[in-house]
DNA sequence: AAAATGCTTTAGCAATAACTTGACTATCTC
DNA sequence: GAGATAGTCAAGTTATTGCTAAAGCATTTT
């Protein structure tokens, strides 16, 4: 990962915890301040809040300070890119295996004996 | 990530690299020895292999050795699992999303009010 | 005004990740 | 059987990750 990290690549990365995929499951069912977040993570506030960064940054999440309560909520777009890729990726693997499966009922090869 | 990694661990991660998403990329259009998913990446072929583990170990990949040649495909259940975790996300935040547009639209606050 | 609450920042640390190089092992090809 | 090809293994290096603990700083509450 020598480049500038891609929105996929941050997105892809900030989900692979469990930590910050029960923090987006809880925000998924609605909106939430940190501390709420940290409530059922058995783990510093401090350690939230680094966790909360890498959201933010992967475009999963936003949160805004009012007070001294930071809520935080899902940006449904970071789910969204993730979610195309790999869509796109079965689609392709789908075209593939029908490929696949006329190759085998056609009596002579397709590709080879056009 | 203290306990053992669960599948959805291992697949987000395996996901989370560049490099293996272009492998995947290249398997979901068929399948590939190494030296070929390695053609266009400029890596030794020794790391190529090294990604390609982690690609199998997520259940992402699946490969057998005829020969000297590996060749290696797409396990279709791979990609079925982050798929499923993202689209349950986004059915969340849309019935949220839902429940907050009834709450603007009612006069009274339906949960405190109910 | 004092104390509690809700974060935020910084520094440090152990574990993991993503390579590289070099040596090695099969398997084809000539 | 000599050489090229395709991949594997082990070790070492550097950078990043996921924490913690401790201190700091605004906002509420009492």
């Amino acid at each position: 990962m020598l480049q500038q990290a891609t929105s996929l690549d941050l997105a892809f990365q900030a989900l692979a915890d469990p930590v910050r995929r029960t923090m987006v499951e809880r925000l998924s069912r609605g909106p939430a301040t940190v501390s709420e977040l940290a409530r059922p993570l058995a783990m510093s506030l401090s350690a939230i809040g680094q966790h909360l960064r890498v959201l933010e940054t992967s475009g999963l999440v936003r949160s805004a300070k009012v007070g001294r309560l930071r809520t935080c909520w899902i940006d449904p777009a970071g789910l969204l890119v993730t979610g195309r890729w790999i869509i796109a990726r079965q689609a392709s693997v789908e075209r593939d295996l029908e490929r696949l499966g006329e190759h085998l009922a056609a009596p002579t090869d397709p590709w080879r004996d056009p």
